[in-house]
DNA sequence: GCGAATAAGATCAAATACGATCATATTTTG
DNA sequence: CAAAATATGATCGTATTTGATCTTATTCGC
């Protein structure tokens, strides 16, 4: 059997065993461990299947949790600090819009038991917050998205124009000095560019460990947020950089 | 058994019983219990689940802390039991619509895996189904309604008019023979009802030991539907009762 | 409150898996 | 057929995962 068919038949059997470990795939396709791993490296860049230590597991078994590899790196410290400090911003009674994300999540536990309106995409954002008595919560409707476990479509972003509101808080994957804030995809471009226009001020929070990293679609430059909040993990070079930029940084 | 099949794995037990102390899972899984709670940790990362001294109970429990765990532990096995019978009348790739509350939660636990798309107005059943990769889920937009944790309000009510669905599944805290399915506010019984209209065939799912209680809003008489699926609590006389008045009775 | 019992976390050690490099075998191509 | 290109396998150092032991927290009963 050659490389090609024994590739193509791996990952059926794969998908159709919900996984397999490289010894049993050794055996079975009767090659060493070492071209088990390499098959698999090759299926994996192709989006075949998900790597894991000691086999492998059906791509979509991970696209439920593609937060996974976003969230297992996730620096829960620091974004409890940056949400600490973004929490000080925010005036009782006032309306405020939360993006989707771990450290917007932080920000929300923060602001529980605060009076507030607070408008979000996040589904798991808004349940939290549903449970208390001081903060009403809006949530746009439409399809829920499974990365962002929130909604991302065009009704999501009509809705999310209509709104007002004091101040808002953007998550974000990938900052730069340079290349500023960007997405993934075009839906979440679209929404963290509403959310920023609907209120009359917005501010970045970016984990430190994400910086110098970048996606295709640019939201908008660091100096376009009234304030940058990270923790104190940038070097002061970074610093400089992001100063010389015009952004205001606010470090945690 | 590798440690992302082991975590996937130890999610859904924990989600299916509703909880499991770090013995048991050690047990089940085969490891040690340091590594259950090396698991654990990395899953409730993920917001899979809540870390308990002892163990771990489903994220879901997070959200309620009295009024909804409370409810979430009450007839558990009867809820589910309902569940199951409902699921069975759901066809792949179809359009189900779930009302709020616990039963459906139970029911939207058992579509996970199914080729579906979901209508619901409970962000908790949102959440739980946006981590299915075969589930399309949509919500409607508004005010986040802190009793059913989810929405209730006139923007919900024209999203679910412009929808169609083959099944919908409703849920009640009060029924009987006589009197129907009856609501504790106009809001709620506006949803439910426009659930019924919505959708080609609608089924009540109705925990006996809410039998004989109702509430001031009349939703529907019983034989509204097309079926009135309860579990084994319900006397023979009862049964004779629904019989009488023209419903279609489904014990699970 | 206080103390015993149990659970959680930290650190270290062992087992296993991984990837780089090089050698060997197989296929392709002129 | 020969040479090149590709695929496979072996060895070794590195990294990851797991479990054991010990110390620190937390819960529960009095």
């Amino acid at each position: 059997m050659n490389g090609v068919k024994r590739r193509a038949a791996m990952a059926r059997f794969i998908d159709e065993n919900d996984g397999a470990d490289v010894q049993t795939l050794a055996d079975y396709f009767q090659v060493s461990p070492i071209t088990v791993r390499r098959d698999r490296k090759i299926l994996a860049e192709q989006n075949m299947l998900s790597p894991t230590h000691g086999g492998a597991v059906p791509a979509s078994f991970l696209y439920g949790e593609l937060a996974y590899a976003q969230k297992v790196n996730a620096n829960i410290p620091s974004k409890k600090a940056i949400a600490r400090r973004a929490a000080e911003l925010v005036r009782d009674d006032s309306v405020v819009m939360l993006d989707a994300g771990t450290t917007t999540l932080e920000l929300a536990k923060l602001l529980m038991h605060r009076r507030l309106t607070i408008i979000t995409v996040d589904l798991q954002i808004a349940l939290h917050l549903s449970q208390s008595s001081t903060v009403r919560v809006f949530t746009p409707g439409g399809e829920v998205n499974r990365e962002v476990q929130g909604q991302l479509d065009s009704r999501a972003l009509r809705y999310l124009q209509e709104a007002n509101a004091a101040i808002s808080f953007i998550g974000t994957a990938t900052w730069d000095a340079v290349k500023g804030v960007s997405s993934s995809n075009v839906p979440k471009q679209e929404i963290k560019r509403t959310l920023m226009e609907r209120a009359e001020c917005t501010y970045l929070l970016a984990d430190s460990a994400k910086y110098g990293t970048y996606n295709p679609w640019s939201v908008a430059p660091l100096k376009n947020f009234d304030g940058v909040i990270s923790d104190g993990g940038l070097s002061p070079l970074i610093c400089k950089d992001i100063f010389d930029v015009g952004a205001e940084l606010i470090l945690a």
